[in-house]
DNA sequence: ACAATTACCTACCATTTTGATAGGTAGATT
DNA sequence: AATCTACCTATCAAAATGGTAGGTAATTGT
């Protein structure tokens, strides 16, 4: 389809969603938030990593243990969350980490993907995880 | 990788600004483009189609024939040639033509993505293709 | 101590998309 | 008539996507 955001990120926002509502307090199991937000745990389990390498939740093993936000919902960018869930977060190749391009210097192209990243990039890291919480959920 | 952008849409770009360079005369026949921008003919046979239907250039058979500009390259914008390009241009599956999500209503994040779809949409529309050809081309 | 609960880890897999190749057909020009 | 060109159909390898399965290790309540 060619999307820049793909499941990984979206089921990711639904997690941080979700933990947020529960507050810092106390740790929620994978498994429950899976069967509240309907997606299956074993894939789940595959994306949680990501927010912890990126330090974005916590986590405790064992009864009483799960996942838990280790900032305040403010605090949070949706942006850093796609971007950890997602790996990298471009709208196309040529920006790719690592990647040179042989055709660089003279791509006429290249600030045109540069600008866009930029635009696309600020806009998600301005709007706070917070935002899309109901009020129920901030309480 | 989670492009929006595929190569579909890059070498779309590339051949408009090809055709570009030789001004809206005369047809370009698709085996020159592919060797100066070395691409495969074969593959731009198969993205050349979009931008016929489309409407964004023209063709012409037999000897003499190729491919032209429809209009001056500063009437042109390249979010019209992407999204010709690709099909469609959308940053997450959600937005998908024709896909109505049962989650919807109560989502949280699907006006996130409505106004990223915007923002990306906006600034493509805005740049012409005149502002990707270097002062040769455009003579 | 022990059983239950939980995260974590490794491997696998089906489907779709991507990027490309191959060969042939039909229309236009010299 | 010969040639050049777009156009059409089929095929294909590799990668990404989205998901499944089974097991291991840490923690905790009882």
């Amino acid at each position: 389809m060619g999307c820049l955001i793909s499941t990984k990120g979206r089921y990711a926002l639904r997690i941080m969603i979700d933990l947020a509502g529960n507050g810092q307090g106390s740790y929620v199991p994978l498994k429950e938030m899976a069967e509240r937000q309907d997606i299956s745990l074993k894939y789940l389990e595959s994306i949680m990593p990501n927010l912890i390498k990126s330090g974005l939740v916590s986590a405790s093993q064992g009864r009483g243990g799960g996942y838990a936000l280790s900032r305040p919902a403010e605090e949070y960018s949706i942006g850093e969350i796609l971007k950890a869930a997602e790996g990298d977060l471009i709208p196309v190749a040529c920006l790719a980490d690592g990647y040179v391009c042989p055709r660089a210097d003279s791509c006429r192209t290249l600030p045109v993907w540069k600008k866009l990243d930029g635009i696309i990039g600020d806009y998600l890291d301005r709007v706070p995880l917070s935002e899309l919480l109901t009020e129920e959920e901030t309480i």
